[in-house]
DNA sequence: GGGTGTACGGACCGTCTCGA
DNA sequence: TCGAGACGGTCCGTACACCC
């Protein structure tokens, strides 16, 4: 049966050779910049595609030794690069747990990789596998080449750290940023869409985008400084003028003198306008020992929390018809002529 | 039509408090 | 000391209005 690995291999290596005659096509070659005559340039030529020879030559190679580890193959760490953008957050104690198992345990799934046309490898998936092995002191890793185009490959990694509830809104905000700059013209509704989520939650994340640069500078720093919800009220107030303010408040909870709702109260708050606040109220109804129900008035707003579900529905009937009785009694008094 | 602002309800999680 | 409950903080989804 013909390897659909190596007829992907074949396909790429024969790429490589199409590629590269392009790319240096594009680009002021060295050899054109150092050689000024013909059989010189054709000299620096051959040079070069005999290097490219060598590379598919390389990648055949790699294949062949692929097919004898099932698939993957063992490629050493100096050939991996990382490319910017596609690396998943990961905690420092997730990380530490990730390199402690990696130290005692064989690496059960392969990095993904793509081959790069100026040679060694570009990584797809597996970049803390990939540092851990290189803190254990490791020189190889067993790697699998993923079939995904560059594109597929930032997109694809971006995607599944969306889905990581450990990735912060603010590197969010920065993949879909990304997103806008590689795909001109894309709509918050498309890329909400692709990415699964709700048209609110891309709107809320792309408000960090208004943000002072202080700001977000300091959010480079601590990416988990605050979550999309604080960011959105932060900008609304950068629009309305308040950035001196904006930029204070983040500065005093990256001091951790504030939590995000404080403030984000801070830089919204004009102390020469502050208003009296309400004072809300509270008060328990007992049953015994235990609470019956918790009741919390703050303005023209009453909470009841009770003990059960059960007690929650029977209590709203009874509430309605007190409130019934409230209401037709409000309306009397506002209009004595009614019923007559 | 697309993007944004706002209000609201609900879920989840961490911390604190209190009684057994 | 431990577990249950209380409470606060944060985020998310939905709906609707408004603006460009």
């Amino acid at each position: 049966m013909p390897s659909k690995f190596k007829e992907r291999l074949l396909s790429r290596t024969a790429g490589v050779a199409e590629r590269a005659e392009s790319a240096a096509a594009a680009r002021p070659s060295e050899s054109q910049a150092r050689s000024a005559t013909m059989p010189a340039q054709l000299s620096a030529f051959r040079l070069e595609a005999r290097g490219y020879q060598e590379r598919i030559q390389q990648l055949q190679e790699e294949l062949e030794a692929a097919k004898r580890h099932g698939g993957a193959m063992k490629v050493p760490l100096s050939d991996l690069h990382e490319v910017p953008g596609r690396r998943r957050f990961k905690s420092p104690e997730a990380y530490a747990e990730l390199r402690e198992n990696l130290r005692h345990n064989a690496l059960i799934t392969p990095v993904a990789i793509r081959p790069r046309l100026e040679g060694g490898f570009e990584l797809v998936s597996g970049h803390w596998r990939t540092d851990a092995y290189r803190e254990l002191g490791r020189t190889e890793i067993d790697c699998v080449l993923s079939e995904s185009t560059e594109t597929e490959a930032s997109l694809g990694a971006f995607y599944a750290n969306l889905l990581q509830s450990d990735l912060t809104d603010y590197e969010k905000y920065l993949g879909f940023k990304d997103i806008q700059q590689r795909f001109e013209g894309i709509t918050q509704a498309k890329m909400a869409e692709q990415a699964g989520v709700g048209e609110a939650a891309i709107s809320r994340l792309m408000a960090y985008s208004d943000l002072p640069a202080e700001v977000l500078a300091m959010l480079d720093e601590k990416p988990g400084l605050f979550g999309a919800t604080s960011g959105t009220a932060l900008a609304r107030l950068v629009r309305t003028g308040r950035s001196a303010q904006v930029i204070a408040a983040v500065q005093r909870l990256a001091d951790k003198q504030f939590d995000e709702t404080q403030a984000v109260k801070f830089a919204s708050t004009d102390p020469a306008k502050e208003k009296p606040r309400p004072i809300p109220t509270a008060f328990k109804v007992k049953a015994g020992r235990s609470t019956y129900c918790d009741v919390r008035q703050a303005k023209n707003v009453v909470r009841l929390e009770f003990q059960s579900e059960e007690e929650a529905k029977a209590m709203q009937g009874a509430l309605k018809e007190v409130l019934e009785r409230r209401a037709a009694k409000a309306q009397t008094e506002s209009s004595p002529d009614a019923g007559k």
